[in-house]
DNA sequence: ACTGATGCCGTAGTCAACTACGGAGTAAGC
DNA sequence: GCTTACTCCGTAGTTGACTACGGCATCAGT
């Protein structure tokens, strides 16, 4: 009962994208990939499409949407909403650029942090620890 | 019965430290901070010392370091195990430096997007969909 | 026809760090 | 002495994105 277009199973397609079966029936029950027909009592099948699809979603995944994200920029994804696509994808880089920051804040702390330790002379205490004492670097550190 | 040294109730610790009462109720179950005895039917009473903690556990926290790394620090604690302490803080150099190689590049991608997006000239498609759907920037995201 | 690998499905578990709830006891101010 | 605000405690719920489990159906190869 082989599909001509669509001739992947679900394992297939996880295979052909990468991304686990469960995951893929995870993505389908979240609304985020659709559910192909299956024959009376058969087995699904996937084809390109569904490749696409999932590479879309793995895409905007890994440029930090969240599935709910995703969700909306789906609805978008004809390319005719080109203005609101943009919109998400610039509140999306405010918020890259804002984790950005708080983490050089961070590395320039503990650099300086690990630099004080490693050219300290014959003091007892440790300068690393002392500093969390002190309760330094108060960095809102909140949705990194 | 109002304790000299430590004058603070729970309520009181919280105000002072900004941490909310479930929260440190929780940090004494995760033995991030000890419960001082309480007198019989009583009601524990709080002092600097554990504002000094609190203050500890915040800084780390804002430094990236999982309430479980905190827990290592804080057997490193009396600042005599500095070697210990800064190859702790250089794992999270580390990290924090991965972390942001990852974001920089997350972000010139998006960027690009919404350039294109913007410079965009009687396209009918949207530039930013339709690079989701090659798959660009196969950036792996795991724990950003 | 048989067997072993897959598929289907719903439900439940995982992780981290909280956050909320409910009911009973206690402390403090008037 | 009464009221109001806390405190104590254990347990359960939240969030986001999966991941696992168990039992049954189906398919492909031999």
């Amino acid at each position: 009962m082989v599909n001509k277009v669509n001739p992947l199973t679900i394992g297939g397609l996880a295979k052909a994208t990468g991304v686990h079966v469960e995951t893929i029936r995870y993505y389908q029950r979240r609304g985020l990939l659709s559910e192909p027909q299956r024959p009376p009592g058969g087995i699904r099948r996937y084809g390109s499409a569904d490749i696409d699809r999932l590479t879309f979603v793995k895409s905007a995944q890994n440029l930090g949407f969240s599935l709910d994200e995703i969700i909306d920029l789906l609805r978008l994804e004809d390319g005719a909403h080109c203005q609101e696509a943009s919109v998400l994808a610039e509140h999306k880089l405010q918020s890259v650029r804002g984790k950005i920051k708080k983490l050089v804040r961070i590395e320039s702390v503990l650099s300086d942090m690990v630099a004080r330790c490693h050219e300290q002379k014959g003091d007892i205490a440790c300068p690393l620890i002392a500093s969390l004492h002190t309760g330094i670097s108060k960095v809102p550190v909140a949705d990194l």
